[in-house]
DNA sequence: GGGGCATGCAACTTCAGGGTTGCTTTTTGA
DNA sequence: TCAAAAAGCAACCCTGAAGTTGCATGCCCC
C-alpha cells in the first residue's frame, strides 16, 4: 500500500472526517457555513435547536476532522469552511468507488468467457 | 434550493451515509469488502478483533445507509458494497466543496475591486 | 471605568450505540 | 440421518458522546 489514500493510512485519516460529518447538527452547520459564508458561534446557534455550547463542542470537532477553522476578530471567533478535509474525503470515495466499478468489470468479463 | 444534493433532501440522505461510515470498524469492512470483493460473514469476521455479532450488526447500518447488501447463498450470506451509496455521498461532498470555492471566489473578486 | 455582549471553561446528566454472551435455527455433506 | 458449520435472535453491560447548566473571562463602546 504505497500510495493512493485509499490504504491504510488514507482509511486512518477518512475515518475522523467521515464522523464528523455523521451527525446531523454538524453535517447542518457545514452545509450552514458554505450556503451563508463564514459566521460567528453566537451567529451559527440562532435557529439552531441546541444550545451555544454544543454549536462550540460540535466546531471542535469539525475542526479536529480539518473540516473548518477559526479567526478571531475582536470578541468574536468566525467559523469557515476548509475544503481541504472535504477534498480528502471525496479523495477516499472515489478511490473506493473507482477500484469496486473495476472489480466489477473484471468479474462481468470473467463470466463472460 | 429547488435542486441538487446538498439541500435539506440531499443532508438528510447524505447524514446516514456519513455516519456509517465513520466508524473504523465499519469503514474497514467497506475497505475490506472493495479489496477482496464479496464475502461471508464468516470471512469478514477473521483477523477482525470483534465478534461474529458485532460484525452483524455493522453490515446492517451499511445496509441501512445504502452501502451494502446482501445474497442468501446456501447457509451463507454474501455481503457485497453497492456503488450507489457510495456515489451519492461523493456528490454531496462535491456539491458542497464546489459552492465553497465558488464563494472564496467571489469574495477574492470582490476585494480586488 | 464599567455595563453588556460574545465566548471560554468545567462539572454533570443522559442515552444511544458498540460489544459481548448464550442459545436457537438453518443448511451442508459424509 | 446427524454432526458440525454458518448465521439469527435476544438480553445484557458499559463507555463515550451529545447536551445542559452555571459561572468566569475577554473585549467593545458609551
Amino acid at each position: 500500500m504505497s500510495r493512493g489514500s485509499a490504504g491504510a493510512a488514507g482509511l486512518a485519516r477518512a475515518g475522523p472526517v467521515f464522523a464528523a460529518l455523521g451527525e446531523k447538527t454538524r453535517l447542518a452547520l457545514v452545509a450552514r457555513l458554505c450556503a451563508r459564508g463564514p459566521q460567528s458561534i453566537a451567529r451559527l446557534t440562532t435557529g439552531s435547536d441546541v444550545t451555544r455550547q454544543a454549536i462550540t463542542k460540535h466546531l471542535h470537532v469539525l475542526a479536529g476532522a480539518g473540516l473548518v477553522h477559526d479567526v478571531r476578530h475582536g470578541r468574536e471567533r468566525i467559523w469557515e469552511l476548509d475544503a481541504e478535509g472535504l477534498d480528502h474525503a471525496r479523495r477516499w470515495l472515489d478511490q473506493i468507488s473507482k477500484r469496486w466499478d473495476e472489480a466489477l468489470d473484471r468479474l462481468k468479463k470473467f463470466v463472460e468467457e
